[in-house]
DNA sequence: GTTGACCTATGAGCAACTCAAAGGTTTATG
DNA sequence: CATAAACCTTTGAGTTGCTCATAGGTCAAC
């Protein structure tokens, strides 16, 4: 019929890889039920529950953020107090690596600039190689 | 003597810690030689090695690059033109993965600031978090 | 001689997949 | 109707760079 779906339907109808909803069925957050031959069945339930995961996912929530949700869903709770903490964390987490990031991208964009004016080192038993070894991490 | 430490001397020295130093010799990036009760022995020139991969680490090179690095040194090549162009490949996708991050960032700003002006839901059959679900992940 | 601080090697855990292996099922075709 | 293609299953392992736990050996001091 019109609402049942085996994995690699699921995974076109959402572009996504078949592997990565085999994935969410091995650790739990998907629990779709099996027929005779052992076939995941995916109802428009099912499908739902999908979608929520992947619009947490792409909002910044862990897989194991979306599994507690899911939970909480399931016992019948209101997910958004506790939707709200977790993303607070997950956005000041986002923004510490995009920090540490944005500085990683500074440091090589410097390194590279500054070897554009470099010659090669011939190999000496001084040392391995001056583009890297001029670098500031010392002591 | 002056120059031969143990693991955590020379832990203390880069100010790393100890098991990153056991990471690094046992995946072959040091090779340092063991005393008669199985210590390794770090020499002044070990500690040029880890000096050198530290470097090339906050660079942005993996440490597959620098086992790359260090097995050209060991070859006597110079090792710099194979650095220029690993660091440029490592530059793009550091680039790559930080436009996505911001891409993150700003997605979870957006929804947390939309979230402020919305009251929670009480959970029903329809929906499972409208917080999460009016994101745009659609289809 | 025993406590405590060191050292070793190895396996597992993190996050979120992704791929491969080994096998069962269903469908389409010759 | 046989068989090959295209599905499906479970499970284990690989990715990156550590970090911690386990089980055990070594060494210096008191």
């Amino acid at each position: 019929m019109a609402s049942s779906y085996k994995v690699n339907q699921v995974a076109k109808h959402f572009s996504i890889n078949a592997n990565t909803v085999r994935h969410y069925v091995r650790i739990g957050l998907l629990t779709p039920p099996k027929d005779d031959s052992g076939y995941h069945v995916f109802s428009e339930s099912e499908m739902q529950t999908l979608r929520f995961i992947l619009n947490a996912r792409e909002l910044g929530f862990t897989l194991e953020d979306i599994k507690q949700l899911l939970e909480d869903a399931g016992r019948g709770e209101s997910l958004c107090p506790h939707a709200r903490a977790l993303i607070e964390l997950r956005l000041k987490q986002a923004r510490e690596k995009l920090a540490s990031l944005k500085a990683l991208v500074e440091r090589m964009e410097e390194a590279t600039a500054a070897w554009k004016t470099m010659p090669d080192c011939e190999p000496c038993g001084q040392h391995i190689c001056h583009l890297i070894e001029g670098a500031h991490h010392e002591s």
